[in-house]
RNA sequence: GGUCUCGUAGCUCAGUUGGAUAGAGCAACAGCCUUCUAAGCUGUAGGUCUUUGGUUCGAAUCCAAACGGGAUCACCA
């Protein structure tokens, strides 16, 4: 139990005993003491004046000497204006250093029985990666990672967005452009290739407009609608549908160059997925769902045959689910594909890492699939975030305005590698030892700096003022964990030894305040979704362990017994720092 | 226009279910490497928490309105 859920209980039992009232233990609020009052944590008394019917300041007075008979928490109390402070038994830390500092497992959680999905990356097969997709990317892997953490059996899902106009758009360009131009024959990577080529059909798309503007002087939205690209590439899209073996081997060559690009991808990322889906093999469910809605009577057939559901009553508008002719549209399918992973997993929620443009159509979902009475409807969870913008405004692929995925990970590789350099801390180590060490750093920084944001906040990102290595960021934390290793080996072996009559000093015990406290961030960051939560834990523990190495000696301290409490306080702000970073995908090198 | 969302230091962001004098990083300025990694540490400066009203012992936090940004409201995906 944390040491505040233990001041929680025994002030709910002293409060008991000394006025016969009870109160929620989630109802006693406890907060960390103030710098510039004495005590360790607070015990805020405001909240249980009426029920107790006395001035806060009697019941923080009279609260204070009942809880100081347990003197094996606490070791004295003041009282401040309704604030009772309370110091805790120096034991109660060297207890929990003592229980902890050798626990690898420490901030894991039992588990909890529950499974969940957790569906992330979800990429269109027409273009690469941008800067975008990383910080959905990151998210998603971090929460899955903070789930598992917590206790959940989690399962990776990417639902592959391989089928539609878009990628017929980069088929239709590439055929006529092309001259048969293959990864391996112009050696770039294949969602590259594929890519500029989905940009390419946007630029002639775009003249062909003006022209026929030009010539025949109608409207931009008629044009638009006669430029023979699109003509084109909306008749492959009617050959691919109607099964047409050529396009379909066009269609699977060249999604097979963009999914071994996003695969280097992924792989130098270090994410992976446990199950992917494939927008082509289930764009056609969710049918005959809505059909069995519509016998039900939940949906609604108009005159000329489209189905819709009303969802007036919700405060929402209509909504289409099946086309006069029959066909799907996209809400269909996604009705189809959510009763499909609940087929295949039967999770008890399912996480869905999109993009707050989504936060409509993801409401419209959720309410649509209850009310069809689908046994995933009240699991799923939008893990909405904001947009990625560049100063200049949002990226469009399309208009090539964007910061590849790729381009902006070798940089942050090169970066790391100068300052390395530059700082000449590297002797002893090979090649290869290097270049892993500047990708965990590069990468470290990148992920760090995507997820250090509070996910459903937009963020702007500035490629000119390139990402920080110092400060709040990734190789801070990165080098705090080095210099700890660094101490630790020149210490050798630990061992064991008693040390209760050392005292702690304010920095050493607000270290430990802080590492107490990591497996409740833990579990508050999964229940919120936030991996940013651990992100700013992770970053104070290594604050406050640095403004402790400065000014304490470990190796060379003054007593045997602070130097063992120090050496194992280290190594425990180290498991915390690796295991905190290890769930936002970031390593923790033992040199830098 | 409807709905949702955001507005905290020059910039980027924290701020735990309402709690004591609102915190970090970057940028600026001033210091600290014969001693465990200076990718570090310490200090200075920087704020009407967009505005107004309300709720109460107490509001950056909750409610309402206004102002300002963003998203969305397709027989596109």
């Amino acid at each position: 139990m944390s040491i505040t859920q233990q001041i929680k209980v025994a002030a709910q039992s002293a409060i008991f005993s000394l006025y016969q009232k009870t109160i929620a233990v989630d109802d006693i609020l406890i907060n960390e003491t103030k710098p510039e009052f004495e005590g360790d944590f607070t015990l805020v008394t405001f909240s249980f004046t009426k029920l107790i019917g006395k001035k806060p300041d009697d019941i923080a007075q009279e609260l204070g000497v009942e809880l100081l008979k347990n003197d094996s928490l606490f070791s004295s109390f003041n009282v401040i204006k309704g604030f009772l402070n309370l110091s805790i038994q120096v034991s109660v830390y060297h207890e929990f250093l003592n229980n902890t500092w050798q626990n690898v497992q420490f901030g894991n959680h039992a588990h909890n029985g529950k499974k969940v999905m957790v569906e992330y990356s979800s990429p269109n097969t027409n273009k690469p990666l941008h800067f975008g997709h990383l910080r959905n990317i990151f998210l998603g892997y971090a929460m899955c990672e903070l789930l598992k953490a917590t206790g959940h059996e989690v399962i990776k899902a990417n639902l592959i967005n391989d089928r539609g106009i878009h990628i017929c758009k980069s088929m239709i360009a590439w055929q006529l452009f092309a001259n048969g131009a293959t990864p391996e024959s112009i050696g770039i990577k294949g969602d590259h290739l594929v890519g500029d080529y989905y940009v390419m059909f946007n630029d002639v798309f775009k003249s062909q407009v003006e022209d026929i503007i030009n010539t025949k002087g109608i409207t931009k939205e008629e044009a638009e609608k006669e430029a023979s690209i699109l003509l084109q590439a909306q008749e492959m899209l009617r050959k691919w549908e109607a099964g047409d073996a050529d396009t379909m081997a066009l269609w699977k060559r060249m999604n097979d160059w963009v999914y071994e690009g996003f695969y280097k991808s992924y792989a130098r990322m270090g994410v992976d997925f446990d199950k992917m889906y494939y927008e082509s093999s289930t764009y056609l469910l969710g049918r005959d769902i809505v059909l069995k809605g519509l016998e039900k009577g939940v949906l609604f057939k108009k005159e000329d045959g489209s189905v819709w559901i009303d969802l007036t009553d919700e405060g929402l508008d209509q909504k289409l689910l099946l086309r006069g002719d029959g066909t799907s549209v996209y809400m269909t399918q996604d009705i189809g594909t959510a009763t499909l992973k609940y087929a295949d997993f039967k999770m008890d929620s399912s996480v869905y890492v999109i993009g707050d443009e989504q936060n409509y159509h993801m409401q419209v979902l959720k309410l649509i699939l209850q009310k069809l009475g689908e046994p995933c409807a009240d699991g799923i969870y939008h893990l909405s975030y904001g947009m990625v913008e560049l100063p200049t405004g949002r990226m469009k692929s399309r208009e090539g305005t964007v910061v590849d995925a790729d381009d902006m990970m070798d940089e942050m590789i090169a970066i790391a590698q100068k300052n390395t350099e530059e700082l000449g801390k590297v002797d002893g180590f090979n090649e290869a030892e290097l270049l892993k060490l500047y990708q965990t750093l590069g990468l470290g920084a990148l992920k760090f700096y995507l997820l250090r944001v509070d996910p459903k906040k937009k963020m702007i990102f500035n490629p000119q003022e390139s990402i920080d290595f110092h400060g709040f960021t990734a190789p801070f934390v990165q080098f705090t964990h080095a210099r700890i290793t660094s101490i630790l080996s020149k210490a050798g072996e630990i061992g064991e030894a008693n040390t209760p009559n050392y005292t702690l000093t304010s920095v050493e015990k607000n270290c430990l305040k802080l590492l107490e406290i990591y497996p409740s961030v833990l579990l508050q960051a999964a229940k919120e979704y936030n991996p940013a939560m651990v992100s700013n834990y992770v970053y104070q523990v290594a604050k406050e362990y640095n403004s402790f190495l400065v000014d304490h000696s470990i190796l060379k301290a003054d007593s045997e017994a602070a130097k063992h409490v120090r050496l194992k306080l280290s190594q425990l702000t180290k498991q915390v720092i690796a295991h905190g970073l290890k769930l936002l995908g970031i390593d923790s090198p033992d040199r830098m």
